[in-house]
DNA sequence: ACTGAATGATACTAAACTTGTATCATTTAA
DNA sequence: TTAAATGATACAAGTTTAGTATCATTCAGT
């Protein structure tokens, strides 16, 4: 099981070199240090900006910012912005057939064992990374 | 991502009730009661028992017995029979080409994060789930 | 011995997710 | 007007997960 995929490593790598620049970066400028295939990188910060974590701006000279300092942006920002919010926790039974789903001991013990994991990658900033 | 996949809670499932009957049980008949397909709980069956989780009798009148008492069967164990260790932590660029391989912050951190999951796995026993 | 019920091992198919590619539309500065 | 940039989206390839199928082996009961 993966927590940090690739795209969640390139995003970090990525993140670091636009905060390290201060000034705005284009995709196509931070691809190439990365050592990044180009189209992965720019979805990648396409899904950051949705997120809110970079503002982008558009046209000739444009490219990507932080939205807001490296110590106020957390893994678990970059995770959910990237690969959408942690679930440690999906039920086999969907809820509809498994009548035990709220009391099943599984699914508690998982939960506080995810609750756990989201404190610590909220934890861990841009600015512990770069 | 998902901790538990499907093989996991049929796992478990499967080992509380084998714990519940106290004597031997076949494939056969915990897939029934547990609502999963027969192919699919003699593979986990078969992983559970090569990891050493439960004991199983062949021929006739064979089946599954834990090895060991619930208290000491933990969910970090049935993890592993059924999925392989824990790897929250696949470097993208597989040591071979990524010098800082020792330094890297994010793979310290998170490594750190894995090591606190597997804790809390290993706390949780199939007496809790049962 | 024979038979049927059971696991061991393994190969295969299907579905889902991850990774990477390609394209076209829109915006903006020069 | 043009070139450089992001926004959105569709597609293809690769990998993992889930489920199926088969044959070999073991063992109790007759």
């Amino acid at each position: 099981m993966k927590l940090i995929t690739r795209e969640v490593d390139y995003a970090v790598r990525a993140l670091a070199a636009v905060a390290r620049a201060g000034g705005g970066l284009s995709a196509a400028g931070l691809a190439g240090p990365a050592g990044v295939p180009r189209p992965v990188l720019r979805k990648i910060m396409q899904a950051l900006s949705r997120g809110g974590i970079t503002r982008s701006s558009r046209g000739r000279g444009g490219g990507f910012v932080l939205a807001r300092p490296p110590r106020r942006i957390s893994l678990g920002d970059i995770i959910a912005a990237v690969r959408g919010p942690l679930k440690f926790n999906d039920c086999v039974f969907g809820g509809a057939l498994c009548h035990n789903h709220r009391t099943c001991l599984l699914r508690g013990r998982v939960a506080a064992i995810e609750r756990k994991v989201l404190d610590e990658v909220r934890r861990v900033t841009l600015a512990d990374l770069s």
